[in-house]
DNA sequence: CTCCAGGACACTT
DNA sequence: AAGTGTCATGGA
């Protein structure tokens, strides 16, 4: 067991402001919380006075020594100062005041084929819904794991492999997508183009490629369209310029800063408009990272949404 | 029995 | 291109 404490950043926020499906409560108390990370259990445990801690099984997590990981995995290294102008705060300081809370949140850069797969399962669903169909296709199709804690065994299953759900049958991967055979296949095309290399996602991390190019070679994909594309953009491909507007998105842009109507349909150029203008209100190469803070105090402050 | 939930898509102008 | 209905499903 490899331990190394959590500081400096809101992690309970982080890990369940609606960026992952993969983290989940061991207990009612909520004192302990896994999340299954390049196929390495990952407890996070929450003491009273000694704060969090990241407990692996492992030295290493997906290749990296711990502390390089929880740079890397918690956007440690972005500055939070830049995500917010300096105009920003000025023209909204009731908002800037508003958000304060909230500014701990932190990017979480998750696996790519994981990001895809489960903001798949995400159109048009609750978040409780969209976490029970990634549980299903973890327990369906990953690969099962047991561990012993507290002389008591432990079952976690890591996040299916392409190859797996490849494989699967639209029956059966249907049963964990609200029996939507649509979204069955849906997945199963998109596994399948993943491991014949059609859809190559590490070529898409280049940070050179135009976000254009991303955006359209992963809408060509049946049942991705702009909103889950620049979801997965943003955190499975770790590009914090992506912003991805959903309702909750439009509505704060509406409330908040009066852009764009929140009873207008979100058509392309709509969506599009609307980017642009989330760019100009704030840093442009970080609007996604900026955007996902002001949606979760959108959610929890004002809609009062609990995500878990 | 309605209505809603982090959209996407086919189908007309 | 751009705008407008339709779709699919479990849960509250």
């Amino acid at each position: 067991m490899h331990k190394k404490p959590l500081t400096g950043f809101d992690i309970h926020n982080t890990l369940f402001s609606g960026q992952s499906f993969r983290w989940n409560h061991i207990d009612r108390s909520n004192k302990f919380t896994y999340g299954i990370i390049e196929h390495d259990l990952l407890l996070i445990e929450h003491k009273k006075n000694s704060g969090y801690t990241l407990v692996t099984t492992n030295k290493t997590v997906g290749g990296k020594n711990i502390d390089d990981f929880v740079q890397h995995y918690f956007s440690l290294d972005t500055d939070v100062d830049a995500l917010f102008p300096r105009e920003f705060k000025a023209r909204f300081p009731e908002i800037w005041t508003l958000i304060q809370p909230y500014l701990g949140v932190k990017i979480l850069r998750q696996d790519a084929f994981e990001t895809l797969i489960t903001f798949m399962c995400a159109q048009g669903l609750g978040m409780q819904v969209i976490r029970k169909q990634v549980t299903y296709l973890a327990r369906e199709f990953g690969k099962k794991h047991t561990v012993i804690m507290n002389n008591k065994p432990f079952i976690y299953y890591s996040f299916p492999s392409p190859e797996s759900l490849a494989a699967a049958n639209p029956e059966s991967l249907g049963l964990c997508t609200n029996n939507n055979c649509i979204r069955a296949n849906n997945i199963i095309t998109a596994a399948r183009s993943i491991v014949s290399g059609r859809l190559d996602l590490e070529a898409l991390k280049d940070p050179h490629m135009p976000l254009e190019h991303i955006r359209k070679t992963l809408c060509a994909l049946l049942g991705i369209g702009p909103k889950i594309a620049d979801c997965i953009i943003l955190f499975g491909l770790h590009r914090f310029s992506a912003f991805p507007i959903d309702t909750h998105v439009r509505q704060y842009l509406a409330v908040w800063f009066s852009v764009g109507d929140v009873l207008q349909s979100l058509t392309q150029k709509h969506y599009l408009f609307l980017q642009e203008q989330a760019a100009g209100l704030l840093n442009p190469e970080l609007a996604g990272f900026a955007g996902h803070i002001l949606f979760h105090c959108w959610r929890k402050k004002v809609k009062q949404l609990y995500s878990y």
